[in-house]
DNA sequence: GTCTATAGTTCGATAGAC
DNA sequence: GTCTATCGAACTATAGAC
C-alpha cells in the first residue's frame, strides 16, 4: 500500500499506518510508531503537529485506498453475473491482501463517524450510479427484483465480514489453526461468487 | 438485558455496561461509569478491583447473552429451510434490540482475542452439532451440498454485519436519515431470510 | 459501604541544545 | 531536521476519614 521513499516522512507515514492499523486510534502509542519509524517522539510532532493530524493522515490514506471505484466494473458491458463476479474478485483480492482493514475501518467508524463522513464528501463516493446498473439488470431479467440497497449491503456484508470477525472464525470453527483458517478465506472467493449468484438469479 | 436491581452493585454493572458498549474498554472511563452509576470512582475499586476486572465482567456477560444456544432451534423436528428462518429471526430480533453489540464484540474481540477465547471455553460453544444438523439436511436433499463452515459465516455475516456498519450505511445509503435507515434495518429480516434460502435451496 | 483527597503512571506535547 | 529532557494533563488506583 505504501511506495516506501527513504524520507523521514514516508518513514513516519509507513510505521503509523501499520501501528494505527493493527491498534487503532485509541489503543496506538507515538512512542510505539516513532520506534518503528526508527526515530524519536518530538520528531512525530514536527511532522504532524500532533496524534490526531497524523491519525487523520492514515485514515484518510486507508478509506481512499479501500473504497476503490468498483462502479468501473459495473459500467462495463457485460452480463450482470459477471460484473457481480468481478466485483467479488477484486474486493477479495483486496481483502486478501490487507486482511485488518475491516476491523480497522468499522472500529473508527464506530469510534467518530465524523471522519468517516468528511472524506466520503470529499471523494465524493456515491452509490446511486451502482443502484442504476442494478436496476437496468433488474429490468432485462439479469437480477431477481429487489432493494439495491440490500443487495450492495449482502455482498459487501459477505466479503467483508469474516475478517472482520476472523479471530472468532479462527477459534471456533479452525481451532487457531492457521493453515485451516487461511485454506477456507481464500475459498471464500468461489463460495460468496456462487452463493450471491444462486441468490440473485431470476428462475426461468 | 440488566434486572436492574437497586444494590449499588447492580447499578455499576448497569452504568458499566452501557459506558464500555459504548465506548469500548480503550475509550471508556472510570469516572464516567462512577457518573453513571451514581457514585464515585473509589467505590467502583471497592466492587471491582480493577479497571480489568469490571470489563470482564460485562464482557462475559455480553457474549453469553449474545451467543446463545442457537443448537435448540436447529435440534427442533422442522424443515431446514425454517429452521434457518427461525434461527435468523431469533438473531435479528436480538440485534434489532441491541445493535451496539456487533459494533462492541468485534471491536474487543480483535482488540484482545485472548479474553473471549476463555469464555468460549468456560461456556462451551461448539459448532459441530450445527454442522450436523447441514449434513444430515444435504444427505436428505433439502440444502445444496456446500461446506457447513461457510453457510453459517454467510448467515452470520448477513445478519451482523450491516449493525457493525450501521453509520456507513446510514450515511453513504440513507444520507443519515434516522427513519430511512430504521427501516432499513427492519427489512432485513424479511431480505436476509429470502436471500439465504435462493441460495441454499437445491434446483428441482 | 461510601466518601474526599491524592499518590503513581502513562502519554501527548513542547522547550531548547546541536 | 533531529535529539534529550521534561512539562502537564488525564486517568487508574489507593489511603484514610467517617
Amino acid at each position: 500500500m505504501n511506495a516506501a521513499k527513504d524520507t523521514t516522512e514516508d518513514k513516519i507515514l509507513e510505521a503509523a499506518t501499520q501501528v494505527f492499523v493493527q491498534k487503532g486510534m485509541e489503543g496506538a502509542r507515538m512512542q510505539e510508531i516513532a520506534d518503528a519509524a526508527g526515530i524519536n517522539k518530538a520528531l512525530l510532532h514536527y511532522y504532524f503537529r500532533s496524534k490526531d493530524k497524523l491519525f487523520d493522515a492514515i485514515f484518510s490514506k486507508i478509506v481512499s485506498f479501500a473504497f476503490p471505484k468498483i462502479g468501473q466494473i459495473l459500467q462495463a458491458e457485460l452480463p450482470f453475473v459477471d460484473k457481480v463476479e468481478q466485483a467479488i474478485d477484486t474486493y477479495l483480492d483486496l481483502l486478501l491482501k490487507h486482511p485488518y482493514l475491516p476491523g480497522f475501518i468499522l472500529k473508527e467508524v464506530n469510534r467518530d463517524p465524523s471522519v468517516f463522513f468528511k472524506l466520503v464528501m470529499k471523494h465524493g463516493f456515491k452509490l446511486e450510479p451502482i443502484f442504476q446498473v442494478m436496476q437496468e439488470a433488474m429490468d432485462r431479467g439479469e437480477l431477481i427484483r429487489m432493494k439495491p440497497e440490500h443487495l450492495v449491503v449482502n455482498v459487501v456484508g459477505l466479503c467483508v465480514f469474516p475478517f472482520a470477525a476472523k479471530p472468532v472464525i479462527s477459534f471456533v470453527a479452525f481451532n487457531e489453526d492457521p493453515e485451516a483458517t487461511q485454506a477456507f478465506f481464500e475459498e471464500r472467493r468461489e463460495e460468496v461468487k456462487q452463493f450471491v449468484i444462486r441468490a440473485i438469479q431470476p428462475i426461468n
